[in-house]
RNA sequence: GACCCUGUCGUCUAACUGGCCAAGGCACCCGACUUUCUAUCGGGUUAUUGCGGGUUCGAAUCCCGCCAGGGUUGCCA
């Protein structure tokens, strides 16, 4: 039998790291073993559930690589794979229970399970074998006087319905999946093989919740600038360890390498810089062309026009090992694609802080324009000739080549800054920066 | 409160079925290099393996107790 496997999320807000980090587990294995991914909608609370939370986890999901075998969007033959329009199969399921004597109504409706308040192990391949002795709760709740259905019912129903034959989840519901494995049996079904996967927790220990940093798969990740990839990778290192020689993979490598038994059993820490390092790692591995089309939404943002893409993309290709956000880079390359950037303090005051400075600046200015071919090496050479016949170092014309063509004192080389503009670009923006020095240096 | 899970450097983790100075990544600190850096290279600090007992020639690994963190205990999922 063919492993099935599934994502039951409940649309009550956007996708959690909790939520993607179990999904993707579930992905995992799925891909691993052949077996097959299903993303069933647990939307049974009308009161909580929102189409636009729904259509969020969709995105999520979906910007993380975690495509689904059947369920929303693509089908499947258990369908529908939202609870909200399986009504009558939770009907017929509560008939059968009724028929088993296994239910009862109260006055005002609501029914409930008889409990069979047995021993019940749950054999979990992540926590080993947990017993939970025979119960003194209440019945459960299994409809609500309107006629819908809770959580319980509906999510073992369902799994026996498309046919689940493994059940990953996070560990805060081991303690209730003894109630899970009684409602299996009254239904004189099977229970799935389970794996509770441990709980993300904030770096000081705290639950991690809606409101927290990282939490948020959109708000978190896609709208600062990570890569999919990366995040995939940090997230199925959280909880598990690959055996391999290095920690950044792909995600061919993580599917070969993953094994469900190697899952810790302890909680993890959400460390977000470890995750930002990993994006980091991962942007370096991009393309020019990759990068480029990555970081466009964020360039598009800040309000940077493009006008050669070639350019734009060694633009930021240049810049991907200063920065580990895609967000970051706008800030590092917009002068690349205007002339009328600002020179920041610190920069016009080093222009300003010798008065020879000005001569330095347009006898590079000069050793550019004639300059007959404009390839980075050529530039470079082009710069320390004038430094060489100004009489200075080359370490010394650098920075106030820097400051003239960026108006910024860190950026990637000078001389890729200078290939990159372009020629005329590099005559125009000394010029303005020498114009700016006697502007604002009357006295000199 | 009861029940369940867990407890190795700040953090994520290693350490074959008990056996070499408890290993590595991230972070941090220092140094070097460089035209800049949130880069790169080099080096380094941080753990009596939650605490206390016990078993053993020997325990992070096994047993007991305690403590701490997390979870569950809903007509939420």
């Amino acid at each position: 039998m063919t492993p099935r496997v599934r994502f039951a999320p409940s649309p009550t807000g956007d996708l959690h790291v909790g939520g993607a980090r179990t999904a993707l587990f579930n992905w995992l294995f799925a891909r691993k073993t052949g077996g097959t991914f299903i993303l069933r909608v647990e939307d049974t609370d009308g009161a909580r559930n929102t189409e636009e939370a729904q259509r969020g986890i969709v995105r999520g999901l979906r910007w993380l690589g975690l495509d689904w075998d059947e369920g929303p969007e693509v089908g499947g033959p258990h369908g529908p794979y939202f609870q909200s329009q399986r009504k009558d199969i939770y009907d017929a399921y509560l008939a059968k229970l009724e028929a088993a004597g296994r239910v009862y109504t109260e006055e005002n409706g609501a029914v409930r399970f008889k409990f069979s308040r047995t021993a019940i192990t749950v054999h979990d391949l992540v926590c080993g074998d947990v017993t939970f002795a025979p119960t003194e709760e209440p019945d459960m709740t299994v409809r609500r006087p309107d006629g819908s259905y809770i959580f319980h019912f509906v999510n073992v129903v369902d799994d026996i319905e498309m046919r689940m034959t493994h059940v990953f989840r996070g560990e805060d519901h081991l303690s209730n999946t003894w109630k899970h494995i009684d409602l299996f049996h009254a239904l004189g079904a099977t229970p799935p093989t389970y794996a509770h996967i441990p709980l993300i927790l904030n770096p000081d220990g705290s639950k991690m919740s809606k409101r927290d940093a990282g939490s948020a798969i959109e708000h978190s990740y896609i709208h600062e600038g990570f890569l999919p990839d990366a995040v995939f990778n940090y997230l199925a290192m959280l909880g598990w360890t690959p055996r391999a020689e290095k920690e950044v993979l792909s995600r061919e490598e993580l599917v070969r390498l993953f094994d469900l038994a190697e899952i810790h059993s302890a909680n993890a820490r959400f460390d977000m810089q470890k995750c930002q390092w990993f994006n980091a790692q991962f942007l370096r591995a991009l393309s020019p062309e990759a990068l480029l089309a990555a970081v466009r939404p964020f360039l598009d943002n800040a309000g940077i026009t493009i006008a050669d893409e070639a350019m734009a993309a060694a633009v930021v290709f240049s810049v991907k090992e200063k920065v580990s956000l895609l967000k970051e880079i706008p800030a590092w390359v917009h002068y690349f694609f205007r002339e009328d950037y600002p020179f920041e303090a610190d920069v016009a005051a080093k222009l300003k802080a010798k008065p020879e400075n000005a001569a330095l600046l347009a006898a590079a200015s000069a050793a550019f324009a004639a300059q007959a071919s404009w390839t980075e090496e050529t530039v470079h050479a082009a710069i320390e000739a004038a430094a060489k016949e100004a009489g200075v170092k080359t370490g010394a014309l650098m920075p106030l080549l820097r400051a003239a063509l960026s108006g910024q004192s860190r950026g990637p080389g000078v001389s890729t800054i200078a290939h990159l503009v372009g020629q005329a670009s590099c005559q125009r923006r000394i010029q303005r920066a020498l114009d700016a020095m006697a502007a604002e240096s009357p006295a000199a």
